[in-house]
DNA sequence: TGTACATCAGTGAACGCGCGTTCACTGATGTAC
DNA sequence: TGTACATCAGTGAACGCGCGTTCACTGATGTAC
């Protein structure tokens, strides 16, 4: 997914923090050993040593290329829905399709599924890990409300009033909770099924219909 | 919340299984160390291996009491819901009312975050631990599904299509997704919030209103 | 164009510590006669 | 009512293994003159 770095070092260290993260999705930091990390990426482990200071290091690098991905993946999704649609709804709505279709794929690996990772299994996290983790939900948080707030100006108030800050995390929650579901329930089209119910729900929110 | 066994053992090992709880809700069933829960609970290491076989056990047996109370937790919230009104729309939005009432309180212990420790954790429980969570999801989900399907039947179909098997995964995916943003933003009123939502929408769907 | 030195990207062996697990043993409480 | 034995609910010491971390060393590649 990332454009192939050029020096030596620096593919061996991007490939480490490729294995590691899903490892670390599949079953936990804690439970993800450096040495099965060396071992598939072909190196030993003090190998490991002379790109990661430390396992926390490592951690730290991982869940800091995690949210970049995650924030330009989002940040390029709402501009092609922008560009599909002046209005602010249906350029939300064009939005939450095009989140919805990308959630089809793997379960794994996608925006927010390390968040209720951190989150979980919080105490073995140095505190900059998790600041990071919690500062990429609140700005997807803001940008939403925003865009909820641009919707709520252009169109009539709905039928029963709803918090829009509510309604924003709604689409949070969806993400986690079906990620969580899809995880237990071995079906991975709950998270891309709840992001369509949610459609409907701000659709008939703010268009009666 | 149990009421107090009557043996000596039967105590120490419920305040074992408490303490365990607490902890791998925490911060996940890898980082709680046998030596920490028998600390708190003052006895020795070896006097925990009189009570349990292996920790692959105390897991086991976390998890069984868990869902155990959980079940009888939500069933008993049903049938208090159930007796305050006869009509099957009414008497949900009164459940959905409890539930979100009884989230408000400790973010932690509450029905599902085991669920998402032992899913994000996958791996690291044996697989009789994972089915029973999974099972614990699957009568949820079965229960509120049934009961969508009484006020389905009861009531006109609205205005929008929806799917009702969407419509109940859609509660789990809250609260499992709420629990993630509680901990996350250390605030504390996401579910309920969440589920308070979630009724507005259901209310929305049934009664046009 | 060849040599000297520095940096890169590692290797291999060893260490130490936490942690789960075992095992022989023990004081207190319950039960049979 | 006292004695013998069994079960309960542990103790204390030791073991072993995985795993993170360190440290001295090394071949390959880059750079200066």
């Amino acid at each position: 997914m990332q454009s192939q770095p050029r020096t030596k070092g620096a593919r061996t260290r991007e490939r480490l923090l490729d294995l590691a993260q899903d490892a670390v999705i599949r079953k936990g930091f804690g439970a993800t050993s450096i040495e099965e990390l060396v071992e598939a990426a072909g190196i030993t482990k003090s190998g490991f040593f002379y790109h990661f200071k430390d396992k926390t290091d490592l951690g730290r690098q991982m869940v800091e290329r995690y949210a970049g991905h995650n924030k330009r993946f989002l940040a390029e999704m709402e501009a092609r829905a922008r560009e599909l649609s002046d209005d602010p709804l249906h350029s939300f709505l064009i939005f939450l399709k095009f989140y919805a279709e990308s959630m089809e794929g793997a379960a794994a690996s996608h925006p927010g599924c390390m968040v209720a990772t951190v989150t979980f299994q919080d105490l073995i996290w140095d505190g900059e890990t998790r600041r990071m983790t919690v500062d990429g939900v609140k700005d997807w948080r803001g940008r939403f409300l925003a865009w909820l707030e641009e919707i709520a100006a252009a169109y009539p108030p709905p039928i029963r009033r709803i918090d829009l800050v509510d309604l924003a995390d709604s689409l949070l929650a969806i993400t986690y909770g079906g990620m969580t579901l899809a995880k237990a329930l071995e079906d991975k089209s709950a998270i891309a099924r709840q992001t369509l119910m949610y459609r409907e729900t701000v659709r008939l929110y703010f268009l009666g219909t």
